[in-house]
RNA sequence: GCGGGUGUGGCGGAAUUGGCAGACGCACCAGACUUAGGAUCUGGCGGUUUCACCGUAUGGGUUCAAGUCCCUUCACCCGCACCA
């Protein structure tokens, strides 16, 4: 055994012994428990920076811990490899998105195994692959077939940066989350995946993910957006038109006022066409629909309207109202109009008032005396209703369902849930993504790629546009192709898939990655799934989290798995901060994982990471801290070197055991226990290792003690060795094996506590009299309460602060605490 | 505006069930060893007017006992935001 704790040689020649022995290769073994830890897995930008340093650690800390503790453990890792930046990198660089990427891979799976991960290399996936996006085409196909994937022209957010449609999840307030520019709205023919379909089961289910952190869940509720209302009908006047308004305030109807519409609802320009109005409305809408997204949503934006000369008749009272178009009516929410109802709506009130516009109250706050010329807001409380026919009287939510009812019998209206969440727009106007499996066809149309001609292959060599604009559209040898129907010449889609469609399902591939046959078997995947632990951003706490649910729902109602939730557990670990903010290139606070690998080894980076802060919070980045983890490491060093110079090797009887032996021994066994708990259940590593350090710190005052048991330092030292594997898996599997041991310490099993050992025949109870701490007495162990308060009275210090005192009341509480109350 | 979260020494953080506030580490100070120390070891390290008192953002409450439970106020961070 060196003297010198060596990291380098030491990491390097494990590192290569794990990947010779495919140490952490795993098969479906049945006889042991399986348990599936996932890290998201990395987009191959290059480098790996200190996220991905904390992502994985963290994952590699629960796999190794898992393993020891007997499961069969899942732990893989592969590359989100399609995707913008390939593309941009192939136009500025005149390579290949393909030989980019491939390069990325290459020097990230390098600086992967230099941190000593314990993946499955033989379970690697690379979405960019044609084995893999075959399988996503193939997918693709799925969704169409059951009707979930489908072609519609819309408005649509369009990024002028990326040169690219945007779903909506990734437009982040009007721009795009990529590249930051302002996104715009195109109208184009656009694929989409019905998400919408699967609102309610994504939202009702998220009751079922209770190892999920809260924030995430009430994310993803918030933006799934359901809200209870009812669809109510508006004849428009001396017309055959019906304008239809979502409204969470049904019992407000006879309140109304005056209806608005989107300027892009369709109705605006069939009720001006012809009409005296047509110029000046048209001119409003020109100058609303000039607004970029971001004035346009900004709630500073005043609201404006101009009528179009055509009204409305209530189906609830026979009133009629003027139509107005509205500059903060969005197309795209319910039903692109709403009825105006200023006294209970805080922006009709707004809009009223400026139009000079009437105003009736319907809803009277109980105990109030509202009056329409008081108001300077409008009136959002529940009451009595009033004004309204013959609900007045009525409760107003008791009225809601009441006149849905009344206005149902005459088919103008029906209750209604209405969702925030939109379709997933996934077709991308670029190169490096899985082409959609579609061919266009004169005579039949839109026809699927028969699955047997999957994949539909990307081609090579290509010529990039500088403008970023696709260069599949204009490659005759990919687009022209036979009609698999009819067998004429027919054109294939030319748009790719969002990346985040590879991504929804990378999980179910890990549990038969090699399979040529299938997307994966189902057997696998009802072995593996669902994933007992995953860990990551929680910037993915929407995009990401929500696609691989919905992926998991449809996939799992085609009976292809048997989960509907992929994900039983999430950890999202917090950001790695340098002088206060997000470690990043522009602002060139950056620590490189493989400059502090150099300097310390990949040992004391993973410890760091994990002892600085629980892995939920933020943490940020001390380059003194990090070498306090190096010396920490020195030290466990030097003492098991020590150790084993003295008597490493000598087997030894425990024999009869001295006070200061048996406080050892409880320090072990506490330690377990500690590390148990605080890595096992809370996932605290900071508080884990702190125990560990405890433990050495002990270690070292023990082996002053003259006559010390050998037996007990054996024992001490094999599982604080044991306690560490997990965090530092080199160093621990060198030290294993300079203490005489055969076989890795990543196949031991995890050191179990020995309850006898954690008794201690004597221990501190603290004193307080009125609640304040006055003495500590070290008393034997579980007297009972009668005992303890005597023995406590008897106490010289204590008897001297109650002299003259009438104790009024002591508490006990065993063990640990005694408070005497005195008048 | 709505929703979620955080607030403890010079710093990162600990206190799991209400029971010694500040574990563990960083920084700092002192000592030992040493030709030397940026190595290692030992000790100290919340504040103050130090036989004691004060102290977990603020003010109040419950309790024998509150960082922890309840109410108030403040500050900061994150997400959503004209959602009808």
């Amino acid at each position: 055994m060196n003297e010198r704790y060596d990291f380098a040689s030491i990491e390097s020649k494990w590192q290569k012994k794990w990947a010779e022995e495919k140490t952490y290769k795993v098969t479906e073994d049945k006889s042991k428990p399986k348990y599936y830890c996932l890290e998201m897995f990395p987009y191959p930008s290059g480098n790996l920076h200190m996220g991905h340093v904390r992502n994985y650690s963290i994952g590699d800390v629960i796999a190794r811990f898992k393993t020891m503790h007997g499961y069969n453990v899942l732990h893989p890792i592969g590359w989100d490899s399609f995707g913008l930046p390939a593309e941009n990198a192939a136009i500025k660089h005149k390579t290949p998105p393909a030989k980019w990427t491939k390069e990325n891979i290459a020097n990230m799976n390098r600086q992967l195994h230099a941190m000593g991960l314990s993946y499955d290399w033989d379970r690697e996936v690379t979405t960019c692959l044609p084995e893999y996006y075959k399988w996503t085409q193939w997918l693709f196909l799925q969704f169409y077939k059951k009707g979930l994937a489908y072609k519609k022209g819309a408005s649509v957010n369009w990024c002028p940066g990326c040169q690219t449609v945007l779903a909506n999840e990734q437009v982040v307030e009007g721009k795009c989350e990529r590249c930051d520019s302002v996104v715009e709205k195109k109208s184009l023919e656009q694929w989409f995946f019905k998400i919408t379909e699967y609102a309610d089961r994504l939202l009702k289910d998220l009751d079922k993910l209770q190892g999920w952190p809260n924030k995430v869940r009430v994310m993803q509720e918030n933006w799934i957006g359901r809200s209870e209302g009812a669809i109510l009908r508006f004849p428009v006047q001396e017309s055959d038109d019906i304008i239809e308004v979502f409204t969470t305030r049904p019992d407000t109807v006879f309140g109304l006022s005056y209806m608005v519409l989107a300027p892009e609802h369709p109705l605006v320009e069939k009720l001006i066409a012809g009409t005296k109005y047509e110029a000046d409305v048209r001119a409003f809408v020109k100058e609303v629909q000039q607004m970029t997204e971001v004035e346009r949503a900004s709630t500073e934006l005043e609201k404006k309207g101009i009528f179009i000369g055509a009204h409305v008749v209530s189906p609830a009272d026979g009133k009629i109202v003027p139509i107005l178009v509205g500059n903060y009516i969005i197309y795209e929410y319910g039903t692109g109009a709403v009825m105006g109802v200023p006294a209970h709506d805080e922006r009709d009130f707004l809009f009223a008032k400026k139009y000079d516009l009437p105003i009736t109250i319907v809803v009277m706050p109980e105990g109030k005396e509202l009056r329409v010329e008081d108001m300077t807001e409008a009136s959002k409380e529940n009451g009595i209703m009033v004004n309204s026919g013959q609900f007045n009287g009525m409760k107003n939510e008791d009225a809601k369902k009441a006149i849905v009812d009344y206005l149902a019998e005459k088919g103008m209206g029906e209750m209604k849930v209405n969702f925030r969440l939109r379709d997933w727009l996934i077709s991308r106007q670029r190169f490096w993504g899985a082409p959609i499996p579609i061919i266009y066809c004169d005579h039949c149309g839109t026809v699927p790629v028969p699955e047997e001609q999957l994949p539909v292959m990307l081609p090579h060599d290509v010529d990039f546009k500088p403008t970023g604009e696709s260069p599949l559209k204009y490659m005759e040898e990919f687009v022209n192709t036979t009609c698999p129907i009819c067998g004429r010449p027919a054109r294939r889609e030319t748009d790719t898939m969002d990346t985040f469609v590879c991504s929804s399902w990378y999980y179910l591939r890990y549990t038969d990655a090699r399979n040529d046959k299938e997307a994966f078997a189902k057997e696998n995947a009802d072995h593996w799934m669902n994933v007992d632990q995953y860990i990551g951003g929680v910037e993915h706490a929407i995009l990401h989290l929500l696609y691989a649910r919905f992926f998991t729902k449809v996939l799992y109602d085609m009976g292809l798995v048997s989960v509907d939730e992929p994900f039983q557990n999430l950890l999202t670990q917090g950001m790695v901060l340098m002088d206060g903010s997000k470690m990043s290139k522009s602002k060139g606070n950056i620590v490189s994982p493989e400059a502090i690998i150099d300097k310390f080894g990949a040992d004391t980076a993973r410890l760091f990471i994990l002892f600085a802060a629980p892995p939920e919070r933020d943490l940020e980045w001390n380059d003194q801290a990090v070498e306090g983890c190096y010396r920490f490491i020195n030290r466990v060093w030097r003492f098991v070197y020590d150790y084993v110079q003295s008597c490493g090797g000598e087997n030894a009887e425990a024999g009869e055991l001295s006070r200061k032996d048996k406080d050892m021994r409880r320090l072990v066994h506490t330690t377990i226990k500690r590390v148990t708990d605080d890595a096992g259940t809370r996932f605290n590593f900071n508080t884990a290792i702190s125990a560990i350090m405890e433990l050495v710190n002990g270690l070292y005052q023990y082996r002053e003690v003259v006559g010390y048991n050998k037996a007990v330092m054996a024992e001490a030292v094999d599982t604080l060795v044991l306690l560490l594997a997990p965090f530092i898996p080199h160093v621990t599997e060198e030290l294993w094996q300079d203490l005489g041991h055969g076989e890795s310490v990543h196949k031991q099993k995890w050191p179990v506590v020995d309850e006898a050992a954690l008794v201690a025949d004597e221990v501190t109870v603290i004193v307080q009299v009125n609640g304040k701490v006055r003495d500590k007495i070290l008393m034997p162990v579980n007297l009972d309460k009668a005992e303890t308060e005597k023995m406590v009275l008897a106490q010289p210090k204590i008897a001297e602060i109650l002299a003259g005192k009438e104790v009024k009341k002591v508490v006990v509480v065993p063990n640990k605490l005694v408070n005497v109350v005195v008048g």
